[in-house]
DNA sequence: CATGAATGAGCTTTCATTCAT
DNA sequence: TATGAATGAAAGCTCATTCAT
C-alpha cells in the first residue's frame, strides 16, 4: 500500500471512528450527514467522497467494530485456560465495546431497519459468525464436563442478551465500576452455566 | 364521561394500537403519519384531532403498553405463590410482551433519541418502576430464602436485558415454540438466582 | 367523478400545462422543481402531493401532448378528403404543436436520456403509434394512386424529422408568418411524395 | 509552435474526440466531467488544465466537429460536378456527421439551453456559416437551372432539419445500410429541389 | 502536468404539521 | 369530526470547480 493509499485508509478510520461517536450518541437516524462531517471540520460533501452514501458508512462503521471484537473473542478462545475463565473473559470483553460502541452495537439488533438488502445478509453473516465464537466456547465447556446446560443456543443468546442491554442503562457515574460490573455480570452469567 | 368522550376515548385507543403495531413493524423513524393512518384508513390530518404531535401520539403508545405490562406483574406478584413461581410468571409475561410489541417495547430502551425533554421524565420514571416490580419480586425472594444473590439490582438487568433482547431475533417459525422459549429462559434466569 | 376529484384533475392538468411551459422554454435539466412551482404560485412541495416526482411529473406532460396530437391526427386521417389534403392538413397540425410545445416535443427525441427504464418502452410505443398514423396516411395516398413512392417509412421520417426541426429555429418574429411557413413547409414536403 | 505547445493541442484534442463521444452516448446533462475523465484515464482535475470548465470543454467539441464538417461541404461545393451532385454529396456528408456525432451535433439545436451567453454568438454565427454552404449549393443549382424552387432557405431548413433527425432513430442495426439510407434520404430530398 | 482531496451551491425528495372547508 | 391540500424545513446526494502538493 503506497504512502497516499495508506493516508486515504486512515482518514476512511477516522471518518469511521467519529461518525461511530456521533451516531452512538444520537442515534443513525439522528444522525446527519453534516452532523458527521461537522465533528470532523469537514463538509458534508466531503463525507462522500469516502462513503458513497449514509448507508455504506454505517456499514463500515459496523463492520470495523464487529471485526474488532472478533478478533478479541477468537482470541480468548485459542487462549489456553479454562472453559470458564474463558467465558468469563469474553463476557468482560463483550461488555466492554457494548458500552464503548453503543449505538453501533446496537445496530446489530435491528438492520433490516436501516439497511437495505444489500447489506443485510452480509451483517446477519457475520453477526451469526461473533455469536458462533461464544457457541463454540460454550460447547468446548460442555464437552471438558465444565458446563452443564442442554440448550447451548439458547443459553449464548440469554449471555449476549443481557450483556447487549447494558448500554442502555450503564453510565461511568454510576454505584459501580465498569470493572465491578463485568465481575458481577460474569459471575451471574457464569451461573447459568454451570 | 359522555358518549362522545368515551367514542373519542375508543379511537384513541385504536390509533394507539393501530400506531404500535405498524412501528413494530417498521420502527419509529420509518413509520410515517401517512403509514399509521392508512392503517386507521384515515388520513394523516384527522390524527392531530387526537394526538397533538407524533411524539404525543407515540408517547401515548409506550404509555398504553407499559402501563399494560405493569398490571400483568403487579397481578402477579399480589398472587399466593413461591417466589421462584413469582419470577417464572415474571419472566414469561415480560417475554410475551417483548416478542408482541416488539418495537415499542424498544423504546423504553433510548426514548433521548426519540422524545424531547418533555416527556422523558415521565417515560424514565414508569420505566424504573416497571423495573422495580422486579426488584420487588427478587427482594422478596430473597427475604425468603428462595434467592440467593447480592447484587439483586444487578440481576433484574440481567434478567430484563436478556429477555429484552429476545425481540432481536424471535420469529415464530423458529426451531422453538414461543412457549418453550418462554420455559427455557425462565430455567436458565432461575438458575441465576438460586 | 365527483367535484373534488374533477377539481384534483383540473389542477394536475394545470401543473402540467404550466410545467410543459416552463421546460419548454429551460429544457429539462435547467429547470427545477421549484422553477415550476413557481410560476404557478406554489411551493415545491405541493407539487409531490399530485406527482411523485419529477420523471412522473415530465412523463405526464409528454403524454398530455402527445395523445392530444394523435387525436388531432386521427381525426384528420378520418376525414372524407384527398390523400393530398390529408397529409398538408397533417403536416401542418404537426408543425403547429411543434412550434408550441417546443421542448416537451423535444422529448420525444431522446427519452433515454431523461426517463428511467419504467417509462421508455411506454413512450416510445406511443411515439410509435403516432408516427404510424402518418404511415397509414402515406400507405392509403399510395394505394388510391396520389402518391407514387417506394420507401414510405423513410418519407414518413423525413417528414416527421423536417417539421420536428422547426423548433430549433422557429421565432413568431421571423420573415414569414406560422401560417405562411406550413404552407411552404406542406407544399415542399407533398412534393417528395407525388 | 513548440514541442510543448504541440504536444498540449494534440490532448486537447483527445480530450475533445473523447469527450464527444462520451456526451453522444449520455447527453451533455448527464455526462460528468468525471465520465469524460475516466474514458481518458485521466482525473477530472486535469481536465481543467486544458479546459477552463465544462462549457468551454463543450463549446470546443462544437467547434471541433462544425468546423470539419464546414470543410467538407465547402470542398463539395467547390467540386467541378452539377449542382444536383453537389447535394447529394452534400445530403451524404451531412448525414454522416450527424450519425456520427449524434448528441454533439444536436447541441446545434439548442445552445441557449447549455451555453451561456458568451457562447451563443458565436455558436449561431458558426451554424449559419454552416447553414449558408447548403444555401449556396441551392442558389447556385437554381442559377444554373438545376433546381426550380422559391423559398429556398426553407427549403434548406427542411432538408437540415430531416437529415439531423436521423440521429434520432438511426442505428446500425436497422434494415438498411448507412449507406442505403444515405441514398434514399439524398433522392426524396432532391425530389423537392427539381 | 497530474491528481487526490475538499468544497459548496444547488437539486430532488420526504414528511410532520397546519388549516380552510 | 374528518379531510384534501398546501407548506416549509430539512435531509441526502451530486458535481463542477479549486488547489496544495
Amino acid at each position: 500500500m503506497s504512502l497516499r493509499e495508506r493516508k486515504a485508509a486512515k482518514k476512511k478510520e477516522d471518518i469511521l471512528r467519529s461518525a461511530s461517536s456521533v451516531i452512538s450518541r444520537q442515534g443513525f437516524h439522528k444522525t446527519t450527514m453534516e452532523d458527521i462531517a461537522a465533528e470532523l471540520l469537514m463538509t458534508k460533501g466531503s463525507l462522500y467522497y469516502y462513503f458513497k452514501n449514509k448507508e455504506e458508512l454505517l456499514f463500515h462503521c459496523h463492520d470495523l467494530i464487529l471485526t474488532g471484537a472478533m478478533e478479541l473473542i477468537e482470541d480468548i478462545y485459542q487462549e489456553n485456560i479454562s472453559s470458564v475463565e474463558k467465558m468469563k473473559k469474553a463476557i468482560k470483553a463483550h461488555l466492554d465495546i457494548a458500552i464503548q460502541e453503543k449505538e453501533i452495537f446496537n445496530l446489530i439488533v435491528k438492520p433490516e431497519q436501516i439497511f437495505s438488502e444489500d447489506h443485510i445478509e452480509d451483517i446477519v453473516n457475520k453477526r451469526d459468525v461473533y455469536a458462533g465464537l461464544f457457541d463454540k466456547i460454550i460447547a468446548q465447556g460442555a464437552e471438558r464436563g465444565e458446563f452443564h446446560l442442554r440448550q447451548q443456543k439458547m443459553a449464548r443468546m440469554i449471555i449476549l442478551g443481557a450483556t447487549n442491554w447494558i448500554q442502555v442503562w450503564y453510565s461511568d457515574k454510576g454505584e459501580f465500576s465498569k470493572d465491578e460490573i463485568e465481575e458481577i455480570y460474569a459471575d451471574y452469567l457464569l451461573k447459568m452455566l454451570l
